[in-house]
This record gives C-alpha cells, structure tokens and sequence, in this order.
DNA sequence: TGGAATGTTCGGCT
DNA sequence: AAGCCGAACATTCC
C-alpha cells in the first residue's frame, strides 16, 4: 500500500505529534512483526523520548534519545492515533497524551530497534533526491526498467504504482530494456518520476484499496492516475484502452499506443 | 473458488 | 561477481 507519497504524509501527520514527546510503554502483540530486530523492540523504546520523525524511501525513521526506531508498513501496515484495537493490531505505543497503533494484516511490515541506522543501509538515495548518477546506473542494466524502478537499491521510494504512473508521462514501455532507453529520455524519467512522486505528496498519497493516514484520512491522488488500475479504461492522452500485464511479477498498467 | 493485492528478501542460475 | 528472476512470506478481498 504505502510507497514514498504515502509514507511521506504519514510522516508530515506523525511529526508533530510525537516529536518531543515520551515513548512510557509499548507492547508487540505479534512477534512477527519484530523479526528483523536484532534487539528487544519495547525494552529498547520504552521511557525513550522522540526526538524527530524521517523519512527514507517507504521506511519510516524515530530518531530517539538513544537509538532508532525504523518501521517499515509493508503490504498492509497502519498507524493509527486513538482508535480501537483490532484484530490485525499488531504494535502499541503509548506516549505522553496519545496512543499509537500499528495495524497490519498481512504482517508484511516490519518494526525494528537498533543503536545506529542500519536497516536502511543497503537502500540507494531517497527517490526525492536523485540525479544524473542515477540515470548513468539505469544505462548499464538490461533488466525491464520498471523492475529497475521498483528496486529500492537503485533508489528507494518508488513502488508499483508510481513506478507504472511516471512510465506512462514519459512514454516509455515498462518492459523496456534500460540499457535500450536513450541517455535523454533515462535522463527525462528521473525529472518525472520526481514530479510524479511530489504532485503525489500534494494530494496526501493514493488511496487504491485502504491506505489511510494517522487520522484514517484517504489520499486523493488515486483520481489523478492515468494507468495505474485502470485497465479497459481510455488513455486520457489518446483514448486507447489501457492495458494490463506482468512484468517483474508485477501486475503492471500501460497505453499500448502512447508507451514504446 | 482461485487469483491477485500498493513490498521485501532470499536462493539459484547465468 | 553482479545481475536477474522466481519463490516465499500471510491474509483479505473480489
């Protein structure tokens, strides 16, 4: 669900509220969802305070007093102030005045408590920060491009949707080979991928099933899509239907006419 | 009922 | 050795 747009609203709405404040208890009602801590999640937060809220890809960073909370929202993964437990609760934070929770069904997200940055070590620049070096990478590889784009060690942020949405602006095949993409239209999908990433941002993200923020607020950029499930549906350049397919094993949306 | 779902990781092959 | 691909993870929803 949640790519850069989405986490980075959740991160815009959490900021404020937590900053500053005292993390008293915390409870991990799945053991699941800690699998990659290497180090005990409520004993290493608990009495913590919040001293800021990043952001780098789709992982979530809490820089706290002394050490780190990174909470990645996989699939499904929620956080969510004030509401009632339920059966896909999987994490508890209690701060000073607010209660925080994590709700995730399918369990594919992750929270972790580490001393130092270490989860997000392997990742490649945040997508809201790329440049030419990036396009030089994409030139030498042979992969699709859009399986390329969904590789968070290229660059990290961008998912299916986003990934399908800027191949579309920049009229490109998503089975593409990269290294058959000329230098300026490589150069050209790094523009908008990033424009395509912050007019996402503008409208809080995109809600295609059930992405919500803190507040359970929906996105609106899901009405602004142009490809992304919107198969059978006319191409809102051309009119051709849009068409979908897999590529990378991922189910993946395309104008046959507007997209070479 | 089977298939697909917005993500990441791991293992195997080239 | 690096890159590419498919499978696996767990659950819900259509």
């Amino acid at each position: 669900m949640p790519e850069l747009p989405e986490v980075e609203t959740i991160v815009r709405a959490l900021t404020p509220r937590i900053r500053g404040r005292h993390i008293l208890s915390a409870e991990i009602l799945h053991q699941r969802i800690v699998r990659y801590s290497k180090l005990d999640v409520v004993a290493g937060i608990t009495g913590q305070k919040v001293e800021n809220v990043r952001r780098h890809g789709k992982f979530i960073l809490i820089d706290l007093s002394q050490g780190l909370l990174t909470i990645h929202l996989g699939m499904t993964g929620q956080l969510l102030f004030n509401t009632q437990r339920t059966p896909w609760t999987r994490a508890i934070f209690n701060l000073d005045d607010t209660q925080l929770l994590y709700d995730d069904p399918r369990m594919f997200g992750s929270i972790e408590f580490s001393t130092a940055e270490y989860r997000t070590r392997s990742l490649g620049p945040d997508a809201l920060s790329i440049n030419e070096d990036v396009s030089t990478k994409l030139r030498k590889r042979r992969a699709p491009i859009k399986s390329l784009l969904l590789n968070q060690r290229i660059f990290a942020g961008v998912g299916n949707i986003y990934a399908d949405e800027a191949l579309f602006r920049a009229g490109i095949y998503p089975g593409r080979r990269a290294d058959r993409i000329s230098n300026a239209r490589t150069a050209r999908l790094i523009e908008i991928i990033q424009e395509v990433l912050t007019e996402a941002v503008d409208y809080r993200g995109s809600s295609v099933s059930d992405y919500v923020d803190t507040e359970g607020r929906k996105g609106s950029f899901q009405n602004r899509h142009n490809v992304y499930s919107r198969d059978g549906q006319p191409c809102t350049t051309c009119g051709t239907p849009i068409r979908k397919t897999v590529i990378g094993q991922r189910g993946t949306h395309y104008c046959p006419n507007c997209q070479k």
